[in-house]
DNA sequence: GAGCACTGC
């Protein structure tokens, strides 16, 4: 290939033509192993053009021949948008025509799509209709190498599909370096199956060894055997130079600031991206950077300071996408996100603290903790490679080459560190009734499905014999809401209030905020919010809220300007609503809305003075299991005693009496544990609707 | 009187 160093006269285009892509000069051996094998797995970093290239090189070596469609799976929705968008304009053609994406709330294919993107959640989802996925042809999971929940279950699943589909399925796994033999192995290990060519190869394997893309050792008997390979795609990355601490630092959001400031004035141009944990921190560093930056020599580079984690608006967002004034040196405070959800250009230097937030459930108390912990070696690798995506690089470790050294190769995988009982109830639903059994890349702890087992029992999703219940567990697996929930909502019509709990179902499940207000307007925020709270509590609350928006809100954004109600997540909330009110009706469970239309800002009108005490009871049917008592100083203590339970202070209980409550959602941070979503119950009522659950207790 | 990393159906 010509040796293009121009650069420095030059501009690069924005879309390198793909036949510029280091992917390029293995499609040949690529096509030759995806003919072969059943399972190839694909290493390459971001930029080698995988995601995009591969599978236009599939559908023109006829992979779609037969109507069959390629499916490209993506962890987050907006890369399957965005990915399918670039796609479609590099083959030509209009989103949703040959090149289509699916994802929640959005389906852009026809009958003409050939390549779809999709999120693994959906594709899981699809199975449940098509156990066998068998309208695919190929199927590329994208980004293995993070083991989200459903990237994990879907492997599981693919594996199991595959014993049923030796000949005419092929499955394509694209990961990082680090974790490329274990999803080889996962495959290999024990699949009994004895696969066929499925196209005729068009180039021989001698041919490709001997241009030198394929190792020689890959025709011999090796890891994979006849079942799959690994194939490695140069990505376009420059070098990054790592440097440590020679002492550990006492405090990381200090040493951040530090490092920031001692780049600034020594260190040649390029910006800044520091990685630390959580809104807070990031916070305090961008206000120390500020008050810094005033004693800066007038003349000398300004430094501009950038916050960036989920939470922000995404008008907020953006700031950290624009070009840095002139003399300005970008500084970026982010969580996270920026390791693999946002990439920003740009970026020379990396500021690495080594820590991470991460979630956790304890199936002894059922209780989730958000908890910094330090990162392990793979995600500091992946942070370091920020550095050297324009240029070469720089590295700040804020901590020992022994304390890396001493880190784990890769962070635990979700599945390892979840409530299982969406999953469980998801797999019973697919057919696989021995959890135990089911072939995990990684198995989750016993103690973790034992947890997920009980829960689904008491719920009622489960028999004596934990096999799926029909209807009940089958619909509950079907709502896209958790467990609790979904029993919650299929209880709704026995006490007249399905409507209502619609509502409450799609508000407790928005994700974000719901109220939302701009610095210094915390009281007004605070004022506003109790116009729509009522005495019995959060959920109520909520479907007021929603009630209103409805009605007042929905066409003017004044509306929510004034009462600081976040539009975004009560727009989504509709559309949740809408999902599971199709969802309702197609079990042929008729939603009367008529009741519901009316609404109101006056707490205690929900409708007569009966349908709050419905609503409770309704909700106690899901949520027995998260119940709790007030104790005289206003804390709360669980069912099993042992846990204090503070209530959150966006709930009204916070500061209000009660006796027992439900709480939607229970979490430790620091070293207080919060309950959100809080709504008053009587005691009695727990052991009407959870005799099993109650009975010993 | 105090605060949630990130994602998904």
């Amino acid at each position: 290939m010509a040796d293009f160093d121009l650069s420095a006269n030059f501009i690069p285009s924005l879309h390198k033509p793909a036949t510029l892509l280091p992917i390029a000069r293995h499609r040949q051996s690529l096509l030759y192993l995806v003919e072969t094998y059943p399972v190839t797995i694909v290493v390459g970093h971001t930029g080698s053009g995988k995601t995009t290239q591969i599978p236009q090189y599939l559908e023109q070596a006829g992979w779609c021949a037969d109507g069959k469609i390629i499916a490209v799976t993506q962890p987050r929705r907006v890369a399957a948008t965005t990915v399918a968008i670039r796609v479609a304009e590099e083959v030509g053609c209009k989103v949703g025509e040959e090149v289509g994406y699916s994802i929640r709330f959005e389906d852009v294919t026809s009958a003409s799509t050939r390549i779809k993107f999709l999120t693994d959640g959906l594709l899981l989802r699809e199975a449940l209709v098509d156990p066998l996925l068998s309208r695919y042809s190929v199927i590329m999971v994208d980004e293995a190498h993070e083991r989200s929940l459903s990237t994990d279950v879907l492997l599981g699943v693919l594996k199991k599909i595959l014993k049923r589909r030796p000949n005419d399925l092929r499955i394509i796994i694209s990961s990082a370096t680090l974790q490329a033999e274990d999803f080889l192995k996962f495959f290999a290990g024990d699949l009994d199956i004895q696969p066929k060519p499925v196209v005729q190869a068009a180039v021989s394997l001698d041919d490709l060894v001997s241009q030198g893309s394929l190792a020689p050792s890959n025709a011999g008997d090796q890891l994979g055997g006849n079942i799959g390979r690994i194939i490695s795609l140069e990505g376009r990355t420059y070098p990054v130079d790592v440097l440590y601490l020679e002492a550990p630092a006492e405090d990381y959001v200090d040493k951040a600031v530090q490092t920031v400031f001692d780049i600034h004035t020594k260190e040649p141009e390029g910006d800044i991206l520091v990685f630390l944990t959580g809104r807070e921190e990031i916070d305090t560093a961008v206000q120390a950077i500020s008050e810094r930056a005033a004693n800066l020599h007038p003349r000398a580079q300004t430094i501009m300071p950038l916050p960036l984690y989920a939470g922000l608006s995404s008008e907020q967002q953006m700031y950290v996408f624009e070009e840095a004034p002139e003399n300005t040196r970008k500084v970026i405070f982010a969580t996270n996100i920026a390791e693999a959800s946002i990439t920003i250009e740009g970026i020379v230097y990396v500021v690495d603290t080594g820590f991470v937030k991460l979630r956790a459930f304890n199936p002894l108390t059922g209780i989730e903790t958000l908890t910094a912990t330090p990162i392990s070696k793979a995600s500091a690798t992946q942070r370091a490679g920020r550095a050297g995506r324009t240029k070469t690089g720089k590295c700040y470790r804020l901590y020992t080459e022994a304390t890396f050294q001493a880190l784990e190769e890769a962070t635990i995988p979700e599945i390892q560190r979840s409530n299982l009982a969406p999953v469980v109830l998801q797999l019973k639903a697919l057919g696989i009734d021995n959890i135990v059994r089911f072939d995990f890349i990684t198995s989750p702890p016993a103690e973790l499905i034992i947890r997920a087992l009980e829960l689904l029992y008491s719920l009622g999703a489960l028999d004596d014999y934990a096999k799926l219940t029909r209807p009940l567990g089958m619909r509950m697996a079907e709502l896209a809401v958790e467990p609790m929930m979904a029993k919650t909502l299929l209880s709704a019509s026995s006490f007249g209030c399905l409507s209502e709990i619609l509502t409450i179902a799609a508000m407790t499940s928005v994700g974000g905020n719901i109220w939302f207000h701009h610095d210094g307007e915390k009281k007004r925020m605070e004022t506003a919010r109790r116009k729509f709270a009522v005495e019995e509590g959060d959920h109520i609350t909520l479907l007021n809220v929603y009630q209103a928006f409805i009605t007042k809100g929905r066409k003017e954004t004044k509306f929510c300007h004034d009462n600081y109600i976040n539009f975004k997540a009560l727009t989504r909330a509709v559309s949740i609503r809408g999902q599971l009110k199709r969802y309702l009706e197609r079990f042929g469970i008729t939603v009367d809305e008529t009741l519901s239309t009316n609404a109101n800002l006056q707490p205690l009108a929900v409708g007569g003075p009966d349908k709050g005490e419905k609503i409770r009871r309704c909700l106690t049917t899901g949520f027995f299991a998260h119940a709790a008592k007030m104790q005289p100083d206003g804390t709360f203590k669980n069912v099993a005693g042992g846990t204090i339970l503070h209530a959150h202070p966006s709930s009204l209980m916070f500061n209000r009496k009660a006796d027992w409550v439900i709480f939607h959602e229970v979490m430790e941070t620091g070293n207080k544990t919060f309950i959100r979503d809080v709504t008053k119950i009587e005691k009695n009522w727990l052991v009407e609707y959870a005799p099993e659950f109650y009975k010993i207790r």
